[in-house]
DNA sequence: TCCTAACTGAGTACGACGTTCGCAGTAGTG
DNA sequence: CACTACTGCGAACGTCGTACTCAGTTAGGA
């Protein structure tokens, strides 16, 4: 069993006795990210990823605890390989990268939105890009604890955000339906409450999106709503230089 | 089977002939959502649901047509009873009474962080409640398209902010330990990434924060970058009137 | 008033899941 | 060479969401 260590980063990938495992930790994650991009996060069973490695699902127990270990092991090594932002020296330009950086990485690997809990899952690799993104902010006469308040703000924005972006996406893939049938089984209760008189505003919202919903009118969206966070956050420099 | 209309909001609860169902939709969520308060919202099962009813299992699909719908219903229900903020005519103290009131929410019922993505999870109380917070908002000369990308980053940030203070929250859960005892499970792997010193800034984290994960520590962050979030959306007025 | 179509409740069963147990096989150590 | 600590894994347990089926019940139409 793989259930000495309380996480699992702190505990050996090897014994030190008997004979050589088969795989790596870095095998069955590359595999199980594999798996989740492709057929989703409910695809990744320990039996299915089992059969994707030629081996027998009790066998994964010998390199994980848990199958929670499983999924740490897949954001910490998506957050180390596929996580890409500049870093120039200007703050702004710098936490925006990292803003599109992070929404990319996400919208590759839509399971990524719930699972990774932002600053409180501490694989390596996250400790990294946090530590770099605090870097991109450190020297410009914040305490440490406002340098956080600003990562951990922007982090929640586009985490939010994100997770909006694809919980309709989820949903139509979820259905097995196209985007355009999907729709239409919306559409009479949509109608519904247009109907019911009793949501102008939101009816407004409807009507008045000329594109309903176009991929880049939700990264519109995210850049405007971006920008006046990061207005926002420059308030703090203000008050602190 | 319930299993005709698109979504279960359009689909009426009876159904014209036959003897009267024992239970009501409102019935069946309310125990589920008590359920998921109490136990966790892993222990909300079709069958444990049952039993709290007095019912057979297999009962519930006359009420519901998939488990999802049993959690639409949930969240819809939150929605409406457990969400509160005041309205007064000034934007800004309404949409920080909104942003409060949502974060409570969730806090009160922490199976919410997940399941109920916002503006996309569009039952009739969750209509209402973003109508209302559009309204706060209208009549200052923004576009339709504008008012929603404040409203969408309002709520983004909440929810991302909130989905990190329940993760760890959630874990300790989990552990079914205390507080005090995980956090000493966790603290041999926190000491060794301090020690490696590639992480420098973080460790500044760990020793200059003076209590260092006391509630109130959370909710300082929050405010703090409610505030912020809030100068920004400012910022959009400006450009508009 | 009664018949019957339409509905409700639920026992049973199916397949899939996470995880544990125990055992056969293997490789380093003394 | 024996011993020991490990690895791989078939089988099994308990739980899950859900489909099938059918007996029992009721309300509308004759």
């Amino acid at each position: 069993m793989a259930t000495s260590g309380g996480t699992i980063w702190d505990r050996p990938e090897r014994a030190g006795r008997g004979p050589a495992p088969s795989h790596s930790r870095e095998e069955i994650t590359a595999a199980a990210v594999t798996l989740a991009d492709t057929r989703g996060i409910e695809a990744v069973s320990m039996r299915a990823l089992a059969v994707q490695l030629g081996v027998g699902a009790a066998s994964l127990y010998r390199y994980v605890a848990r199958k929670d270990e499983l999924i740490e092991l897949m954001v910490d090594a998506v957050m180390g390989h596929d996580l890409q932002f500049e870093i120039s020296g200007d703050w702004r330009r710098d936490l925006r990268s990292f803003a599109h950086g992070l929404r990319a990485m996400i919208l590759r690997h839509p399971w990524m939105a719930v699972p990774s809990a932002g600053l409180r899952n501490f694989g390596p690799s996250t400790a990294q890009v946090y530590e770099q993104v605090l870097g991109t902010i450190d020297g410009l006469g914040l305490e440490i604890d406002e340098m956080l308040v600003m990562v951990e703000t922007l982090d929640a924005f586009v985490r939010g955000r994100v997770f909006e972006e694809l919980s309709e996406q989820e949903a139509v893939r979820r259905s097995g339906l196209d985007r355009e049938q999907w729709m239409q089984t919306q559409f009479p209760y949509i109608q519904s409450l247009i109907d019911s008189g009793r949501y102008p505003l939101l009816t407004r919202v409807v009507f008045d999106a000329e594109t309903p919903h176009d991929p880049d009118r939700l990264k519109h969206g995210f850049d405007m709503g971006l920008e006046r966070v990061l207005d926002g956050l420059a308030f703090m420099l203000t008050t602190a230089s």
